[in-house]
Formats: structure tokens, sequence, C-alpha cells
DNA sequence: CTATAATTTCAGTATGTACTGAAATATCGG
DNA sequence: CCGATATTTCAGTACATACTGAAATTATAG
């Protein structure tokens, strides 16, 4: 696959991003160039385009595709696998959001959970610490919880929601 | 300052947890330990209660600080600076929300709105391409824009959004 | 101005994660 | 079942970031 300048800005800029959104660099440089590739495309030709080992190609497609970021197809009279990216933005977003909340928000919350189970029958903790330890917990539900109802609410919905922008206040805030 | 057992487990935890934040291990361990802490502390004292070197100590208190994640205070007849947590919760979001909108968001819309403007007068780039990143960058506006609402909401109406849930659903929804 | 305490800087080192490439394994046509 | 091709595994290595501790700097009391 031959690559335009700008194809390789975007690829290389798209890795640096990967790199704070969860993904590894070059799991997401896998990403942006299926993004960009009009057919599918095989891992070889992946390895060679973005210049990677092909074991890592391997190792990051099977990622991409656990995720649901990027869809494996077959085509006729060929064994290998060749792979396109997932092109809705909101699955994306969706994706690397439920990533996040497993790995950054949910540990935390089963922990404070614990935390407040054992500080019940924990004589030594000060009062003070204890507030502060089930406050926090309780923050974060509320905002989990919105979270949730955020993602469960159909893809309309939400577009208009977030078009809404100010104004939502007017709405709530009666 | 002594730490119980639930204390100590917090604060390994929390600094786990930073590290998924964008902070770092040691810098979210200071943030914690003060955080349960009822009185200001200095720098001595956090190092010695966590076990690092008194100068990580140092940097990582100034990144806090930087980040309105703590304060300095005084005390009358010590030269030593002392420190507080910001212990808003909200706040804590806010800042670590902006920190990330910044480092991950920021230069992406940037990137693509330079991309858009090259794309103009680039040829050789496939039409198809031009598409995917006009898009992208239109469906990251957005998104962001609606943050930049979220973010300007008084606490209170945000809470009460955050509150209703999927009951939002049936007021945009009409 | 000097002595002392507090803080910061920074070169060197440690640590954790990602990447490579060779070897092992799996898949398929004939 | 065999040979050829595709894929995966994994030990070793590279790389980026964090941490230490000694030295330099800054601030303050007398």
């Amino acid at each position: 696959m031959k690559l335009t300048p700008v194809m390789q800005r975007y690829i290389v800029h798209w890795g640096e991003m990967g790199t704070r959104w969860g993904l590894n660099r070059s799991v997401a440089q896998m990403h942006a160039l299926l993004y960009l590739s009009p057919q599918p495309l095989h891992a070889d030709e992946i390895a060679e385009t973005l210049g990677v080992a092909r074991s890592n190609v391997s190792v990051g497609l099977r990622e991409l595709v656990t995720w649901n970021l990027v869809q494996v197809t077959q085509t006729l009279g060929d064994r290998r696998d060749f792979f396109v990216a997932q092109r809705d933005p909101w699955e994306v977003v969706r994706v690397v959001a439920e990533g996040r909340k497993r790995r950054e928000l949910d540990p935390t919350v089963a922990f404070l959970k614990q935390c407040a189970v054992d500080l019940k029958s924990d004589g030594e903790t000060p009062a003070y610490v204890k507030e502060q330890i089930t406050g926090q917990l309780e923050f974060m539900e509320t905002v989990m919880g919105w979270y949730e109802s955020i993602m469960n609410l159909p893809r309309k919905t939400l577009l208009k929601m977030m078009r809404m922008g100010q104004r939502i206040a007017k709405i709530i805030g009666d």
C-alpha cells in the first residue's frame, strides 16, 4: 500500500496518540492504516507498510479484533486473513472508553467497596479517614452510573444531546 | 505520620491507578497521603511516610501544586512549606480530565485541522482518505464542544443531570 | 555576613513495557 | 500425508520514563 505524505503523517500522529489512549503505538498505527485503506489489508502488507515486525502485527491485530476496532474478512481463493477497521467513530470511542473504564475505574470502585467493608470493623483507622474514603466511593458510583446511562442512550439521542450544548442546563435546571 | 493497614492499601492502590490517569505512581501516592491526612504535611514527612527520595517528593509536589491538586500552606514559626490535598472530588476530576484533554484531544484536533487545510491542495491523496479525515475532525469537534459545555455547567446542575440517568433521554428525545 | 536548614537540580541507574526475529505451530491444497 | 504458506509464540533486547542521592542553590535566623 502506497502512502502519500498526509497519510504518513496521519498514521504517525495516530500512533503517538494511541499511546495516550491505552493502545500502544504500533497497534494504533495499524488501526490508522486500516482506517485510511479503502480495501481490506493482510498482515504482511501492514507489516511492510508500517515497517514493523510481522509478529508484532500479528499480536496487534489480534488485540484490535478482540476490542472490535478491527474485523477479519476473507477473500475467495486466498488463505490469508484480511482486516478492515471499524470506521464508526462512535464505536471507536465506545471501545476506548470501555477499556478505560475497565482498567481505570472499575478496580478502584471495587477496592473502595472492600475498604468500606473493612473499615466497619476497623478500630485503629481514624473516623476522618473513613469519611474521606466512603465519600469518594459514593462520588465514583454517581459518576459511573451516569456514564452507563450515557453509553446506553441511542446514538441519535446522544448526538442530539451533544449538539444542545449549554441549553441542557435550562432544561434540567428548572 | 502513622498509617493503618487500610490507609496503606489505599495509598498503594491510588498510586497504581494514578499511573493509568496520567500521573505517575509516586505523585499519585503523595496526593493520596495528603488526601487522608487531617492536617497539612511537610515534604520530609511525606518522603519518610511513603519511603521515597526527598527530591522525588519535591518534584512531585510541585507538579501537584501546578495542577491545583495540592495547595501550599505555611505555619507560624516554621520555615517549611506544608501541603494539603484538594479534597473536592469534582475538582480532582476536572483537573485530571483537563490534563487529558490537553494531552490527548487538543493535539489531535489541531493536527486534523492542519490536515484538512493541506488536503485542499493535495492532488495525490485519494478522495476517500480526505473524507475519512474530515469526517473524523467533525466528529471530534462535536464531542469536544459537548465536553466544554458539561464542564462549564454549575456543579449543582451537573449533579442533578448525573442523577437523572436514563430519564434524560425522555427529555431530549421528544 | 555567616551558618544552618530547606529545597531543587541533574547525572546515573532502575524498572516496566514494547518490539524483534528466529523457531514452533497451525492450516490447507494436492 | 507432504510440502508450502500463514500465523503465533517467546526469549532477548531496546527504549522510554521514573527514581535516587549527591551536589548546588535558595532562603532565613542570628
